[in-house]
DNA sequence: ATTTTTCATTGACCTGGGTTAAGAAAGCAT
DNA sequence: ATGCTTTCTTAACCCAGGTCAATGAAAAAT
């Protein structure tokens, strides 16, 4: 088995060969065309994921801007606030690429929970994890300023600037599209 | 019984009677002074806090700039990153006025939940709410213009901008001392 | 009370990012 | 291939916030 959601799974958890044949049975895989909207501002979620292939982005909609926020890759989990809180989502979760993603929602969790009782486990340290990386999200943001911010993500996440266009880019940085050009302009000499 | 901490724990859990006693004989309470630092940068700590009274900052110290990244008041608990991953604190916890804390050490903590185990339940449901209110954070920091994010701390927190010097304001703002001034005068008008 | 230190404001000038508009380049569909 | 659309870059100009320096006000220390 060599599921990328084994490979996340084994981080917190080591699962049997059976305990994993269990999961692989309930789980719901699901093939997404790139612009499929996961989530939309105003409505309220039954149902968070885990890319297995593709990528995702969530951003709020600002007077008709995009604001990003975060990117999603392969082998992360997403929570949206609006699981949690059973409130209307504040922002929108769409495919930047076609994505496999296998779906979650509270009816299959409970009958893994069920057949698989050690998973519960799991909830708190992913939370713990979540949070922490969270904090340090909002920390380093504030700490540099949008120049300091295009090298660090360099630094830290090249894989994206391969990936993701621009504009959403420099929207993640906090700036426009033209800003991120002269930045790169600036630091190429 | 109309200690804070009651006030607090009630958001997640009924205790009995019988339970506040054994929580109020157990709980270890501390006076400290202002500018009394509780966590440095650097340092790794076992201890997490509540306060039942006064005002603490959590703050970065970037090239010997300080750069605040929250506030905590009454009845507010305090979970320093280093707390959960035992790692050395990223940034520093300090006391802004004089204040009365209630320490939370792992020892003290096992036996709250040894006498009353009913607590255990708390952790995930705190961590939960931890989680949305700094994705909040964040997100509202991203959304906002410094000029804007001053309106919506004086909409949200009115009591902050009383309580709190103006250079930790601006900062707290993502801004200069000089810059928050000019806000608030061209706001006058 | 008086001195010292800390904090807030103001003004002059600088700078990085926003805005607008145009053109170039890269993707995509037919 | 050929258009069409989306994305990226460049340039000119504007402006909010940064920087530096001076002054005033308030708080703390003695």
């Amino acid at each position: 088995m060599d599921d990328p959601i084994f490979d996340f799974l084994s981080k917190y958890i080591d699962l049997t060969e059976e305990e994993k044949a269990i999961i692989s049975d309930i789980k719901f895989v699901r093939s997404l065309k790139k612009g499929t909207i996961l989530l939309r501002q105003g409505d309220t979620t039954n149902e968070c994921f885990f890319i297995l292939k593709g990528c995702v982005y969530s951003y709020y909609l600002v007077e008709g801007e995009i604001k990003v926020t975060e990117f999603f890759e392969e082998k992360q989990p997403i929570t949206p606030v609006s699981y949690i809180t059973k409130q209307p989502s504040e922002y929108y979760l769409e495919c930047l690429e076609d994505c496999i993603i296998s779906m979650g929602s509270p009816e299959r969790t409970a009958e893994l929970m069920q057949k698989v009782p050690r998973l519960a486990l799991m909830g708190p340290m992913m939370l713990e994890d979540e949070l922490a990386s969270q904090r340090i999200k909002y920390d380093t943001f504030i700490k540099l300023s949008p120049e300091q911010r295009y090298l660090h993500l360099q630094e830290n996440s090249p894989q994206l600037l391969e990936r993701i266009p621009q504009y959403l880019i420099a929207s993640y940085l906090g700036i426009k599209p033209e800003s991120l050009s002269r930045i790169r302009k600036r630091l190429v000499k």
